[in-house]
DNA sequence: TCAATTCGTTCACTTAAGTTAAGAAATGAA
DNA sequence: TTCATTTCTTAACTTAAGTGAACGAATTGA
């Protein structure tokens, strides 16, 4: 489980056994049942958080209807918006399946980033790559149709439509659960032919 | 124009007049003639741009149509995609204003990062903030009407849409030309009621 | 295990966005 | 200033998404 980290923390710094040590004596491993909320609207948070083995969402709930916007699942990290601003947050995360994830308190980072500085380098290229993914993400929304958006996602992340109920999947997508189902059929209904 | 510069920068690190002027050293600043294209499709880059006056613009061409997916006015900086994943941009960034920016390399980063930890520091603390930024952006227009994202526009960059070609917010709005005129004739009509 | 809730799909209808085309308005270059 | 080009708007028509409701399937929990 530890390996999985540090595997991950490889890809952008070298670690020596001792900085090994010290990750591991922070104790940010946990193990989280499906449905638990991490994190609710209006609650002020310094955790992020990073998906071993699970899946996470973030929602909003507007006029008591849920908006899921976004899926973090192996290997993906999120740091709440509210967490940076350090402002109320806007929106609930919760886990969609048991999750094995680490929870980072940004105290905890700070500290570890003044001990050592390779720790702030990683961070630097995480959250720069994270940007750089989501603007792509974000560009792609924009200049695509619901159906070229699920289809794409059929492409880039053909799990989560597996694992994800369809009414989150929907507004995910941008739309409403009963226009996913038109999405699904017509797209059934082409492939016949 | 390097007090703007400095300004900004003093929100995230305080710098030592020596510090300044090993920036300055840099040569960074550039002025842009209304027009240029900063970065071409299919073209590698390693440079990040800052608006210090101005405004700049990412587009797509898709089907040899121009879809604009986002602009950089007084204060913001962007750092294309292909930058950080080092392969050919999927993009355009071009200047819709004469502009005033800076401009700076990635090695320049990586040489300066490694001389002042500030600077590491600056960079990661700008990075998260603005994917928090770009996450929130995200959120909202996934959850919200073409409708409802040019009122939230008119509420949050009412300068854009003065000095913003309508064909080109109208894909920053994920639609097209004739839409956004239908929008914006149909919240007229609402007003005079 | 069974009842209750939640979820996914379908349908009919409404509303808004995409498409094609035309013309008016604004812009820019000679 | 004038002419050409680009941009914006309008209109008619098509397509797809939103809405409200119904119903069966799947899930959940007592």
């Amino acid at each position: 489980m530890e390996d999985i980290l540090f595997d991950f923390m490889s890809k952008y710094i070298s670690l020596t056994e001792e900085e090994k040590n010290i990750i591991l004596s922070l104790d940010i491993f946990r193990t989280v049942k499906k449905g638990t909320i991490l994190l609710k609207e209006g609650q002020k948070s310094k955790s992020s958080y990073f998906v071993l083995k699970g899946c996470i969402r973030t929602y909003y709930v507007i006029d008591s209807e849920e908006k899921t916007t976004a899926f973090y699942t192996e290997m993906e990290a999120l740091t709440p918006p509210c967490v940076i601003t350090q402002t109320p947050s806007e929106y609930y995360v919760s886990c969609i399946e048991d999750t094995l994830l680490t929870v980072t308190n940004s105290d905890m980072e700070v500290e570890v980033n003044a001990k050592f500085p390779k720790f702030e380098i990683m961070c630097r290229k995480l959250s720069e790559e994270n940007l750089a993914k989501q603007q792509i993400n974000f560009d792609e929304f924009k200049t695509s149709s619901p159906e070229q958006r699920y289809l794409n996602l059929l492409q880039k992340r053909p799990d989560l439509i597996q694992r994800v109920p369809q009414y989150q999947l929907a507004s995910y997508l941008g739309i409403k659960p009963e226009s996913l189902s038109r999405v699904r059929a017509r797209i059934t209904e082409k492939n016949k032919e």
